[in-house]
DNA sequence: ACTACCACACTTGTATGGTAGTATGGAACT
DNA sequence: AGTTCCATACTACCATACAAGTGTGGTAGT
């Protein structure tokens, strides 16, 4: 009876775990991955390697370079801000769709999730708190039936998130975003959904400023 | 000399040819694929075709069971509603943008695309309206700066375009689409935001009512 | 000193053999 | 006749060997 389960193909495990560093900037980038060293470092043979780079590259998070190297991409502003400007444009539509029609037992989920929230921030447990801020959005998308649209979201988010990396932790400011969480479900369930899509542009407009600051500090992660 | 040019590694073009022939249902949605059968068909190794079947999975065209098959994926009425939601969205929004600010040449690819989508309806040439109407569409994201939501778009695309494939070519009223991309123009060109989203939401939205009906004629295909 | 060249140590791309899990059809048994 | 079991022929998964392109450092020649 082998109980050492094999949670998935060493395919997906290496992906997943190439992935998850390159998020959280572990592998910085333009740093040099290459078939073999990953083939060592995850016990595994080239093959299953390979073919997670074949996703990753999918997904602009490596770049395959044939016969040079394989290289963490380097962050894209044009590819973040358009990240972002998608998202605004999906969350927003769909805040306005939980406007019209949303389950009580999603309201209620975004309710319980924001007092988690408020316990999180008073833990100051940031990991948590980045769970929960996801779960919140992810909650809202569930209601709407657009869970296809939160996979896609998902995605783009990578891009993102690793531009937000840069940014020190403790450069998130909980309580506004707290306070703008609250916000929307509040009007959520007034059903006032201009209120709601006008939290949400704001809740998800960082500005351009930033990303330009952050270029200027780490000038070798950026295109 | 080698005149025998590869336009590519045999895994892209392996990629490039099975993601043709399912977005056209040459191979039908639950057809069985195999890495033998189709390394023999395109004459390579099973390596490359191993890995078009990896980018095919994540981008939902394929399905692969391990230890039992791969098959193309079934269309998923959801996943179609949900990517011409996304479409939608994004279009209405970009099409703002170019309201707002949109370059003079790009103003003239449009004029001069328009020029074209009329010779093509006259001559009934329904592949080069399909690859016009693409184009018209890019030529907008073009102008805002939003090439990589066009690119996005464009995978969405894949499953919105296979269930209309279903749909008889005939069917479609070039005409009617026509002259919905000319008032787009007019509208970016006079700076018309309310009228120009007003068209692109009128010109995006199937009525899910084709959806029912197409299930209904296919259900072999559906999920 | 400088340049051209080439061997070599890398890289990714492709081919192939073996492994393990799954479905199926037929044989043996009830 | 109906049921159980097993051989067999699949499948995708993984490891490995080889092919082919690229960059680099050293060397020979000028």
């Amino acid at each position: 009876m082998n109980l050492n389960v094999t949670p998935a193909s060493a395919r997906d495990a290496v992906y997943a775990k190439l992935r998850e560093q390159i998020l959280s900037l572990e592998l910085p980038p333009g740093a040099a991955l290459s078939e073999k060293e990953a083939s060592l470092a995850f016990g595994v043979s080239r093959t299953p390697v390979r073919e997670s780079f074949v996703r990753l590259a999918q997904e602009g998070l490596v770049q395959v370079l044939p016969q040079r190297g394989t290289f963490v991409s380097l962050i894209d502003p044009e590819l973040v801000e358009e990240a972002r400007f998608m998202r605004e444009q999906l969350e927003k539509a769909v805040i306005r769709l939980a406007c019209a029609s949303f389950p009580d037992e999603s309201l209620e989920a975004l309710e319980t999730n924001l007092l988690r929230q408020r316990e999180s921030i008073a833990r100051e447990d940031d990991k948590r708190m980045f769970e929960l801020d996801e779960a919140f959005h992810r909650t809202i998308f569930e209601g709407c039936r657009k869970l296809n649209t939160w996979s896609v979201i998902q995605q783009m988010n990578a891009h993102l998130n690793r531009s937000r990396m840069l940014r020190l932790v403790s450069d998130h400011d909980w309580d506004h975003l707290y306070a703008q969480h609250k916000q929307m479900a509040e009007a959520i369930r007034s059903r006032d959904a201009d209120a709601a899509e006008k939290v949400m542009k704001e809740h998800l407009s960082l500005n351009i400023h930033d990303q330009a600051m952050l270029k200027e500090k780490f000038p070798q992660y950026f295109k």
